[in-house]
DNA sequence: TTACTTATTGAAATAAACTTGCAATTAAGT
DNA sequence: ACTTAATTGCAAGTTTATTTCAATAAGTAA
């Protein structure tokens, strides 16, 4: 996944969407987008934290990203290890891509493949659901981890 | 998905991967089975010790969950609510199969169908991975829950 | 059955991720 | 610059899950 779109980018995106919103525009909120912007793989409040040292506080960083996560700037992702991550929703492919993570080392790689969307509709369909969505991440052991 | 065949069974199983392993059949591990034996969708550790009122421990109920996933008779899922989630693996599908929730009121469907397994082959020919799997849910809102 | 060995349990403490309350700060409009 | 209210930082609180350790009980052998 490259996030080829520029960082400046993002930030006319956030000021447009905050624009008469009674919401501002704030320095933790830039630098939180702007260090997305800058990594490949979804990576977790604590660590964004820990880049930003101390640029603000752990609690700004959560509020933050729940803030962008509803104003569809960042998707949250969720690798089974009781830990949210983060990505910036890139324009190519507006957030739906998938992972690949190694078991072992946790190595991510990013997938931009995906079944036939005919699947989603005819599950809707049969149970009468609207808005289906899906989240769907793979799991194994990379090259690296191989004992063999 | 229907757990058509009986909780003896699972007991059954639990016995026989139990035997010679230095593990104890016990009173907690059996109802805990016998619980998801009846149970259609998969449920929080929280719900089992509340379900069994007081018949062992929080702990105990984490502690055996975690070890009836390894000996692979139990499926852990994530519905993203940072809450692992228990079922039985049923014997038709060996545990693999997906869920279709309401975002609104959480109502959880079984899904059985899936995509073609020449995706998940394809994806760990291409990084060189081993073992794939992957974790598929859906998500959308029910016919109760539609407004419109 | 009884005694023995040790896996398992319960209870309390701990850990980690995340949220909430509130006073102090600061962005944005006038 | 002044004013208003959104936002932040800090402390405290929640929730989910794990660890420690003494007490208990499952399995084995006499």
């Amino acid at each position: 996944m490259t996030h080829s779109h520029s960082h400046e980018h993002d930030l006319i995106d956030l000021r447009a969407k905050l624009r008469g919103k009674d919401r501002r525009i704030t320095k933790p909120r830039e630098e939180i987008l702007e260090l997305l912007g800058k990594e490949d793989h979804p990576v977790t409040a604590k660590f964004i934290h820990e880049k930003l040292s101390g640029a603000c506080d752990l609690v700004t960083v959560y509020r933050s990203l729940k803030l962008l996560e509803s104003m569809s700037l960042v998707k949250r992702f969720n690798f089974g290890d009781n830990t949210a991550r983060f990505e910036l929703i890139s324009s190519t492919d507006h957030g739906h891509h998938h992972h690949l993570i190694c078991k072992v080392c946790r190595t991510v790689v990013e997938i931009d493949e995906c079944f036939d969307p005919s699947l989603e509709s005819k599950i809707a369909k049969r149970h009468g659901f609207q808005n289906v969505t899906h989240e769907l991440e793979f799991f194994g052991i990379c090259s690296n981890c191989q004992t063999t």
